[in-house]
RNA sequence: UGGGGCGUGGCCAAGUGGUAAGGCACAGGGUUUUGAUCCCUGCAUUCCCAGGUUCGAAUCCUGGCGCCCCAGCCA
């Protein structure tokens, strides 16, 4: 394959860093989730960036969670995060930080500025706070406690940790300009009364600081020198300057934005995949359709291929919508070299070979991968009874179809040419039941000796050997690329077809031995993954990852 | 005439004054015991538009147009 990974702007300015000596510890990045909720493929990315550059110029990489608002946070989610980063493949070794972690310095931070007169306690409600603020066109009002004397908002702020104040009774804001055009910059509030309990500090603290006052004190605090966020965030840097340069703090890191990923067929909002799950479109965070990571997992995708699709989207600042077949390409590239060929067959069509001894059974040697010898070889069973896939038939066969219809020879894999003969058929319905078929013994193993080809390979389980499975499988979530995008709403975009579950399915019985999570390819069908929480030795059940490509299909289409 | 960002093929994305990389997708062809893989081939006379500078512009200048983000005591 190639590997052509381009030089994309963050690291142009972290070369360049490096270059003038800007980074004379080695740089330093952070991964920064708020525990309150579960990841998606969208912090892949920038996990994958966080991480992979450190690793790429031998620095390092935290793991911080931004935990500041007690209300939506919970250490299930502390959890959760963890395992999914390790699962993709990153360590944060032994620098696993918490902003709550950091509330007593940040208290620290905040009487400094206030002690310099650029943080005043204010008494406005928020309502009047907004209305104080002014709007995108119009510039905002000082607040009549914006000149409080530094001893009074010391004694203030003091009081508010002490719990003297009611929540939302007053707040500490940073004194910087309420005229200001950028929003941001008009006095925001960087410490609020909440009474309630956080997850990790307890009942220590009722105030609690905001985003961003904790966040470029607390990269500042790690030595962290190269911030990346996204580009919502990009207006807030003016914010993460002026903290820095009015305190006193051990470094000097620099924050640098990203454009986030959007992906078609799916949608990425916290908010949207909250209600999926509540909404029981979807069975949890980890179904298979989910763009989650615990998602993507059980799905099958591989940490390999969820980073390699990381590295090919590119980083860049612009609005992107990355097309779905570049995620199933990646998976497919992947196992496409690693999967294990198998056996197995999705919608039984019974197929008697007629002139096949009634007692007879033999073992035929099957490569577990046609490219890879390495990969080794297994024994599958064949007897005068098998199925075949249903759509492996077609009575009234068009010439371009090679497969099998009444007098076509077809091959079956690591078998025998069989030639169909009969079609038996349901009297009331017409529906096939059976195909009755002869074989050439001459043609073991698949080729003939006397040099004739057929158009077709058929896969096939024998039917006194084959084991029965549950196979699930799953189409995108969203019947439309962007179901943000419409007037519509995004709910009535979900696919009605996105999983079909089929539940006779039979695989060749080398399959029972597999183990949850594990990958194949069953042949001429797609990839498949043993489900990691349903699977069950006496009840196999498999998640499509995804199809093979299909020009037949493709055909069919047009 | 609020501020901040972004506009290169269907989707991503290199390119930073010297005559449009690459990937995905798509379309042909070859190999093939998976209609898979693999291997070739094709796919932007043109870079949002209009002017300008220059021998030469996707790259520089001017003016437009379009899209995204911001008015939480969320992150």
């Amino acid at each position: 394959m190639n590997n052509s990974t381009t030089t994309h702007f963050i690291r142009k300015i972290i070369e360049d860093d490096i270059a003038q000596g800007r980074c004379p510890a080695g740089i330093h990045t952070r991964f920064p989730p708020e525990p309150n909720g579960y990841l998606h493929i969208g912090h892949a990315k920038a996990i994958c960036l966080n991480f992979g550059m450190a690793t790429e110029y031998q620095g390092k990489c935290n793991l911080r969670f931004d935990d500041t608002n007690p209300e939506k946070e919970d250490l299930k989610y502390v959890e959760a995060i963890q395992e999914d980063v390790r699962w993709l493949g990153f360590d944060w070794e032994d620098r696993l930080f918490f902003a709550s972690d950091y509330f007593t310095r940040l208290f620290e931070f905040a009487v400094a500025l206030i002690e310099q007169g650029k943080a005043y306690v204010d008494a406005l409600s928020a309502e009047q706070m907004r209305e104080y603020r002014g709007t995108l066109t119009e510039p905002g009002v000082d607040s009549p406690y914006r000149e409080r004397p530094v001893a009074e908002n010391l004694d203030l702020f003091r009081r508010m940790k002490a719990g003297e104040f009611a929540d939302g009774e007053l707040s500490l804001r940073a004194k910087i300009d309420m005229r200001a055009p950028n929003l941001n910059l008009r006095d925001p509030v960087i410490y609020r009364i909440r009474r309630t309990p956080h997850y990790r500090a307890g009942a220590a603290w009722c105030i609690y600081p905001m985003y961003d006052f904790t966040h470029c004190l607390s990269d500042a605090l790690e030595h962290v020198t190269h911030s990346l966020c996204s580009l919502e965030f990009e207006d807030h840097r003016p914010l993460y300057d002026w903290f820095i340069d009015n305190l006193d703090t051990p470094a000097r890191p620099r924050q640098y934005e990203f454009a986030r990923l959007n992906l078609e067929y799916t949608v990425l909002s916290k908010r949207k995949l909250v209600e999926l799950v509540e909404g029981g479109y979807v069975r949890g965070w980890d179904d298979p359709r989910m763009p989650t990571l615990s998602g993507l997992r059980r799905r099958g995708f591989t940490p390999h291929s969820l980073r390699t699709f990381c590295a090919r989207i590119g980083l860049t600042k612009n609005d992107t919508w990355i097309d779905a077949s570049m995620l199933e390409h990646a998976i497919r590239d992947e196992l496409g070299v690693t999967a294990p060929r198998r056996m197995a067959v999705l919608r039984p069509l019974k197929v008697v070979i007629d002139n096949y001894p009634d007692d007879q059974e033999e073992l035929l040697d099957a490569a577990n991968h046609p490219q890879d010898p390495s990969m080794g070889t297994r024994q599958i069973p064949f007897g005068k009874v098998l199925y075949i896939e249903q759509d492996d038939f077609m009575e009234d066969a068009p010439r371009k179809f090679f497969r099998l219809a009444p007098g076509r020879e077809v091959r079956l894999r690591y078998a025998y040419f069989i030639t169909c003969n009969e079609v038996i058929k349901d009297a009331a319905s017409g529906a096939v039941l059976e195909l009755r078929c002869s074989y050439d013994p001459a043609t073991r193993g698949g080729n003939a000796p006397d040099g004739r080809k057929v158009k077709g390979t058929l896969h096939w389980v024998s039917a006194r050997h084959a084991q029965l499975a549950q196979a699930r499988l799953y189409d995108r979530l969203f019947a439309v690329a962007n179901p943000d995008q419409g007037k519509q709403d995004w709910k009535s975009c979900l696919n009605p077809a996105s999983l079909e579950i089929l539940d006779d399915c039979l695989i060749e019985p080398d399959l029972t031995q597999a183990a949850p999570e594990q990958r194949f390819q069953f042949e001429r069908l797609g990839y498949f993954c043993a489900d990691r929480q349903d699977w069950q030795p006496d009840h196999p059940v498999f998640n499509r990852i995804v199809t093979l490509r299909d020009s037949w299909a493709k055909m069919g289409k047009r």
